[in-house]
DNA sequence: TTGAAAGCGCTAACAT
DNA sequence: ATGTTAGCGCTTTCAA
């Protein structure tokens, strides 16, 4: 393995003028810079992470926790995540807890802990109470993104403004009679968010003077089969008819729209559906959503960290909501008119 | 921060015999080791990893590397080899290709060789002779998921297998008109996975005695509107009339049963539709499918990985074929008989 | 079975 | 601008 004083020696200088030219720390004479750099590429040296780390006191690395992988929103973030983290020269560590029950308290007390990363970012996670200070007790900046966590930064959207504004477009096309498929608050790694856009559907539909019916309401898991499900015991139920439904993610969003049409519904004629993501199938789908923009939250919370692991902790935890915004595809349009309705 | 010989001096032993008995190596009396064990857990002392790393030069840590993110397959093996590395005690870093089209080049040379990571599992990825040098100069082991690298262990499976066996289920139900929408070779990062899938498809209809047509081959990326768009092509032609489709991926397969669907055909009445993965969303689709199971290929890989980690490099590399399994589900029957045939 | 001590390869004061 | 050198916190011979 070539070492750093390989390159010293090759290089004619010393160590310390090796690594302050490759690191860009402390200043060196372009020419000194230039020979280093010219003799590091030819033995083809790389520094070694661990030593470097031992001597600084950073690894250079991230950790990101998620609840499940295989959902677009968690990857997205990711993505998101890994991008912004690999042009400041981190690398980012994966832990996923959607294994067994135990892995979660496995993750934190023995990996998360192990001094592997500088920082972490939990993405929609509640943590509790003991799981942040025992992270800050490492001194380990922490920041989240979805769920919102106690003195602790976060990036995440408006959940009550989004199915609001989900609300209002429907409200604004001239129906009134709108349901909403929400998450599942048990089944679910956080709790605020189902609560939320359940509050923005009802938030908007009382300031249009519509009383919202808890009838009108179902709860699913964030899946198009759940959304499925639970579309057709809506639309079914000759009682309730609704027009339009707020669906509180894509998927689930998409499940509705493959009920309404298995029931001989037309969508958007005879059923208007907004979800919320902007999740890859939702153009083809058809679907008007509200998009939120998770590679971007991701980004937002790399840059948050970065801030925390440069500058010494003065400035208060900020919470950063991040915008959403309306895209009106074909799943959405005036309901049709009364005299013609169906049944 | 609690180091090593504040637990030392607190169990009334050198640091030797700390890390002796913290790590399991090397013979520690049984009650040593209980006050060590101890000690430590009274001081919730954890090893400093880079200090342990520039001790022994390895760092318990796998990079993965995955073209994609946003993909059931990579996220799948993903999870599995998450889920095995962290019982070795090992964790995963991350690296994820698919931003800008140099991150490629940037994964290898800035990160991979960064001496970060003690090997690398590779995701349907076709390295080149000089990715695969620059790592094993390194001392790094390397395997290879999906698809196949020279000279490099790998798990995958049959490709070529998968299709004949959906093909030979196809034919076995009496089907003799059968398309196949496979990927597109240039579209992807892995050359030889469309070509297998589209020769088992060949190979199974010249073994049943019938000619594979070439226009009933449709190259397409593996997205479910990919999907659709070639089975409208493919349905759509009047000189083609397929009464089933071998599709290389269950995404791009409900594509197809939506498609046909939009046609006014019924499947499996007008049109059969067997995919490849036991994609999560097959089984609400009734798409009958063949299981490739990539949770499982990432835990074997995993496990390939650990064995070149532990023994020295003495057997050659080992590709290993994992198994697959046919999933009948409700979108094939027997074709509709001849004489009530659409059109 | 345990301890002493020499590294592991780098960084950052401190000196010059 | 550059060199000297003392750590960073472990692990692992080698001795006892």
């Amino acid at each position: 393995m070539v070492g750093i004083d390989d390159v010293a020696r090759r290089a004619g200088v010393s160590t310390a003028t090796v690594s302050r030219a490759l690191s860009g720390r402390g200043h060196v004479a372009t020419a000194t810079r230039e020979r280093v750099e010219e003799a590091a590429a030819e033995l083809g040296y790389v520094v070694s992470a661990s030593a470097s780390s031992l001597a600084t006191g950073r690894m250079r690395n991230i950790g990101v926790v998620v609840p499940f992988l295989n959902r677009w929103f968690y990857t997205s973030v990711l993505e998101g995540a890994q991008r912004r983290l690999m042009q400041y020269g981190y690398d980012l560590t994966l832990y996923n807890l959607s294994g067994s029950s135990n892995e979660r308290s496995t993750v934190f007390e023995t990996f998360l802990l192990r001094q592997r990363v500088d920082a972490v970012i939990a993405v929609s996670l509640e943590l509790s109470a003991e799981e942040v200070d025992s992270l800050h007790a490492l001194g380990k900046p922490l920041v989240g993104v979805g769920g919102p966590i106690r003195g602790v930064p976060t990036v995440s959207i408006d959940d009550v403004g989004v199915t609001r504004l989900a609300t209002e477009h429907l409200l604004s096309l001239g129906h009134t009679v709108i349901g909403h498929i929400g998450g599942d608050v048990d089944a679910e790694m956080s709790f605020h968010m189902p609560t939320n856009r359940r509050l923005g559907w009802e938030d908007a539909l009382r300031d249009a003077g519509v009383e919202p019916r808890p009838e009108l309401y179902s709860p699913a898991v964030f899946t198009m089969e759940s959304g499925y499900v639970a579309a057709k015991q809506m639309l079914g139920d000759p009682r309730l008819r609704p027009t339009a439904v707020v669906v509180a993610s894509d998927e689930m969003a998409i499940g509705v729209i493959l009920a309404a049409r298995d029931m001989g519904l037309d969508v958007p004629r005879d059923l208007s559906v907004v979800g919320i993501d902007d999740h890859e199938l939702a153009p083809f789908f058809g679907l008007t959503t509200v998009a939120q923009f998770p590679e971007q939250q991701g980004e937002r919370a790399v840059e948050l960290l970065m801030r925390e692991l440069d500058q010494s902790r003065d400035d208060e935890p900020a919470n950063l909501q991040l915008p959403f915004e309306l895209i009106v595809r074909s799943s959405t349009s005036r309901p049709r008119p009364e005299r013609e309705q169906r049944g």
